[in-house]
DNA sequence: TAGTGGTCTAGACCACTCG
DNA sequence: GAGTGGTCTAGACCACTAG
C-alpha cells in the first residue's frame, strides 16, 4: 500500500483513502481475498479519523472493491466481484470496459407524439412532444442491440443527427445541452423473439431470442426524464451484481 | 410520521429508526416525492444523534426507499424506484411479493462430478461430487423458469428430494443443514433459444426465446458456494435498480 | 483475551439550494 | 441568510472472531 498523504482539497478526504486502497488493489499490491490493514492502523497511517476511514471502506464496499467481515477485517474482494460495477456505465463506456470497440448507426432523430403508454411512464400529458432517437450500437463493427429513446426536451430545442453523431454519448451531449441529469434508473429485463425488422438491422433471423431491456431513467429529484427500449442480440451480456444480505456498514 | 420510541434493544437504533420511517411510507403518511423531517429534526423527535439518524436514511438510501438531496432535503422515493429491492429474494419471496403464489416441481436430486467449467467457476478440482438440484419453477401453477443449481455439500452429508419438496425454499434448507450463508452473487443475463427439453418443460415452443441467467452465489468469505443456470420463459421479468451517479452519503 | 469491525455520541464546519 | 445535507473529529463502548 502506497504511502500518498490526505490532502485538504476540495475532493473528501475519504475519497481520497478510498481512492488510495483501489490503487493499491490495481496495482495488484493487494490480492483477491487478502486483509487490508485494520481501520484503526489506516487512521493512523493517514492521519485521519476512524470514522472517514470507515467511509472509504463502505464507499469501496458498495462498489463491490472491498467488503468488511465483523471481528475478522476488510479484505479485497475477488476479481469476479471486483469487475461487475453495478453503476450503470454507458454503453459506450461499458463496451470499452470489456474491451470492444462502441460504434452506432443512427436510424433516426425525430419528434414523436407521446402515446399513452409512454405519456404515462415520463409523466407527460399524451400527445406532449417528444423526442425519439433510434440506434443501432455496434461493438467492434458487428450490430448487437437496437436502442429505442424516447425524451421531452426542453421547449424550443432542438437536437439534431449530427450532433449525435458526433458525440458517442447521447447521454453527454443532453446532459450539456440541458440540464438532463440521471441519477437513477430502473430497468425490467425479459426474453423476446425479434420480429422482421429487429432481425434486419441485427443481421439475425427472424423470431431469434433477443434480450429485451425497458428503463425508465430518473433525474435526481426522481422525474422521469427518459424512457429506452434496448433489444440486444443473444451473443450480449449483461452483468451484474447483488447483495444477498441486508448488510449495512 | 408515528411516534414510537428508540429503545435500547440488541437491534441499532439506526435500524428501528429507518424502519419507523419505513413504517410512514408504507402506511402512506408519506407519500411520493414528499420531503421527510430534516436530520436535526429527526434527531431530536426521537432523541439520536444527527449521526444515527443519517445512518437510518443512508440505510434506507441504499434500499431505494428514500433518497436526498444536498442542500434541499430528504425525501420519499417514487413507487416505481421503492418497488425495486436490488436485494436479490428467493424465487419465492420474490413471487409472492409480485402476488404470486409460488410453486416447484423437482426435476432431480442427484450427485454429479464437477466438470472443468463449474469446478473453475466453484473453485473445487474438475471431478469433485457436487449436488445438483433441477427444478421447475412456478407461478400460481404454470411454469416459467428451469433452475439448475450445482454446490458441493460437507463430506457425508447428504440432501434428498423429500426434504426440498417440503421446505420450499432451497436456500432456506441448505442454510440450516449446512454452513451456506450467501452474502453476494454475481449475475451474468443474456437471450437464448430454448431447445427441445426446456421446451417441454416450460411447455413452449423449440427455439422459443428464454432468458439465460447464470447466477455464482458467495459466502461472507467470498467463496464461490453456488453455481446455478436459469431460463425464464419470455413472460417473466427481472427487474433492478441501478444507481447511475457515483453519489455517496 | 486481544484485535477487529459495528454502533453511538456531541460538536464543528463546509457546500449547496432557495427565497 | 436560513436551512438543508455532507464531511470530519475524538472518544467511548459493544459484538464478533480467533488463537
Amino acid at each position: 500500500m502506497a504511502t500518498e498523504r490526505i490532502q485538504t482539497t476540495s475532493t473528501p478526504r475519504y475519497r481520497q483513502l478510498a481512492d488510495i486502497i483501489r490503487g493499491a488493489i490495481e496495482q495488484g499490491l493487494l490480492t483477491d481475498n487478502q486483509a487490508l490493514p485494520s481501520e484503526r492502523e489506516l487512521a493512523e497511517k493517514y492521519e485521519v479519523s476512524r470514522d472517514t476511514v470507515r467511509k472509504a471502506v463502505r464507499y469501496l464496499e458498495e462498489r463491490g472493491v472491498i467488503y468488511s467481515d465483523h471481528g475478522r477485517g476488510t479484505f479485497v474482494a475477488p476479481a469476479l466481484v471486483r469487475r461487475m460495477s453495478r453503476f450503470i456505465d454507458s454503453f459506450s463506456q461499458d463496451t470499452a470496459q470489456r474491451g470492444g470497440v462502441p460504434g452506432q448507426q443512427i436510424l433516426a432523430v425525430e419528434s414523436v407524439a407521446a402515446s399513452m403508454g409512454i405519456a404515462g411512464l415520463l409523466g407527460v400529458e399524451p400527445g406532449h412532444s417528444l423526442t425519439r432517437v433510434r440506434r443501432v450500437r455496434l461493438i467492434d463493427d458487428a450490430p448487437v442491440g437496437l436502442h429505442d429513446a424516447y425524451f421531452p426536451l426542453p421547449r424550443g430545442m432542438k437536437i439534431d443527427r449530427a450532433e449525435i453523431e458526433q458525440t458517442q454519448s447521447l447521454y453527454k451531449l443532453l446532459t450539456e445541452k440541458s440540464g438532463f441529469a440521471p441519477a437513477e434508473a430502473v430497468e425490467n429485463l425479459c426474453a423476446a423473439a425479434a420480429d422482421a425488422e429487429d432481425a434486419r438491422l441485427l443481421g439475425i433471423a427472424e423470431g431469434s431470442p433477443v434480450l429485451l431491456c425497458e428503463r425508465i431513467t430518473l433525474s435526481e429529484r426522481r422525474e422521469p426524464i427518459e424512457y429506452c427500449v434496448m433489444k440486444y442480440v443473444a451473443s450480449y451480456r449483461y452483468n451484474t451484481r447483488i447483495a444477498k444480505t441486508s448488510g449495512m456498514t
